[in-house]
DNA sequence: ACTAAAGGTCAAGACTTTCGACCTTTCACC
DNA sequence: GGTGAAAGGTCGAAAGTCTTGACCTTTAGT
């Protein structure tokens, strides 16, 4: 008779190059590297995250084969971050096989992110408000610039700044572990779902002062109400689209 | 000049072991396994664990050399689980010098577990129900048991079932990602904590029915009101404890 | 006393990672 | 236009970790 052992499950070993992977694809999809940007070189990226040139070939080389960045040879060549290409279809099948996934996300994203902006509006400094308010007008001018030409590019710069201010809102938050969660949370389900819209709506960005707006007038009940009613809006507008 | 690159980290490979390490103790924190159980056998661990002997063996040695287990040999040998150990002074010391850390865990542990018992209230089902009254039950009477005789087999024994009953509640919440912050957020720092008070409070387990009579009623307000104050009567405990 | 069930030891081989040397491509500058 | 420097590309040896399987030792139960 084996024990029955519920709780401990196999372990998986996880590859250095699949930790670098992770780690490149963290600082593209939060906007450390833009599309058009050059990462460091292969050297200068093994000597930062301290491991091998292999190791971190070995990463390169699955982010070039997903077309996430460019390699080019030779003096001048490097790494280049290109504008991720979803496919939407392919997203919106596997999100309605996974509705239950989809809740669940997004419940999460209430949660974590409503409690950082109720903890952010009580702990606010005036730095903290000056990069949030530097992010809005960023935003603001991203999004009309979109309404003129309809780029994949504009789409993605205005993913980018929304991404780091609901990120700089964890970070005004000041606890460790909050931020963290509220990156998790984002990673998991929203930054696939968020790609996939293709365009932006006239609406993007409303909300963003709103909350932007409690946080500076240190409104913690406002200011996770106003984030908690951003994410359910966006929520919405994604059920919607799955709908359609 | 070397690109400036933050966020960047040096990536940490983790050795087989101490991702065993890990769940190893990971179960034994959530009580799978109590003082005086004995684990599954080496070579069953490596098989449910799906790693070699050797690696098992290197995570058995590590918790072997801090006691938290007993290694006998031969036949009806095996590993026996020790009670834990704490130095209560030493994690005093420490924790008086992290005050912020504490704050900021027990801010985290009010939100993820304060929201995961709104969810509970909500969404919980019979079985769930029959779950948490049980362990309550069982509570109350290690709670007397512990007055007529403070061993500190009986400590662990009632702090075991307070996680259990926690960890009840989240799993209630049925979300996945929540379910993880909570136990995520107990394992940083409630058990470390919890297990230095060394005698059990008489009004340890007070809260916990209230908690559970909120749920009951489906009232998420007040399952997240309930569950918050349980939390700050825990974190007022513990400044005073620390004051002293 | 024997046997089965446990932990303890060892060695060969596979796989991953590191390190260092060298090759090839490309651009910028003279 | 040549040349050098800065990039990626390739290779091979050595070190480290993990797997596998065979075997040893200890101990309790029959």
């Amino acid at each position: 008779m084996t024990t029955s052992s519920i709780g401990l499950k196999p372990v998986r070993q996880i590859a250095a190059h699949e930790l670098v992977l992770d780690q490149m694809r963290r600082s593209m999809e939060t906007g450390q590297f833009s599309p058009g940007d050059r990462l460091p070189s292969e050297r200068e990226l093994a000597e930062i995250l301290s491991v091998s040139r292999t190791v971190v070939r070995a990463a390169i080389a699955i982010l070039e084969r997903e077309g996430r960045i460019l390699v080019r040879r030779g003096r001048g060549g490097g790494f280049i971050v290109q504008a991720p290409t979803y496919n939407s279809t392919e997203t919106r099948r596997m999100m309605r096989q996974n509705r239950e996934g989809v809740r669940d996300a997004f419940d999460y994203r209430v949660i974590v992110e409503g409690a950082a902006s109720r903890l952010a509006a009580e702990r606010r400094r005036t730095a903290d408000l000056a990069e949030l308010r530097e992010l809005l007008t960023s935003m603001e001018a991203a999004l009309l610039a979109s309404f003129e030409e309809q780029t994949p590019m504009k789409v993605v710069e205005f993913q980018r700044l929304d991404s780091a201010f609901h990120l700089g809102v964890a970070r005004a938050a000041r606890n460790p572990s909050l931020y963290d969660a509220v990156e998790d949370a984002r990673r998991k389900m929203w930054l696939p779902v968020g790609s996939v819209f293709g365009r932006l709506e006239k609406n993007a960005n409303d909300r963003h002062g709103d909350v932007l707006a409690a946080i500076e007038s240190q409104n913690g009940d406002l200011a996770e109400a106003t984030m908690e009613a951003h994410i359910n809006d966006t929520r919405s507008t994604l059920e919607a689209w799955l709908q359609r």
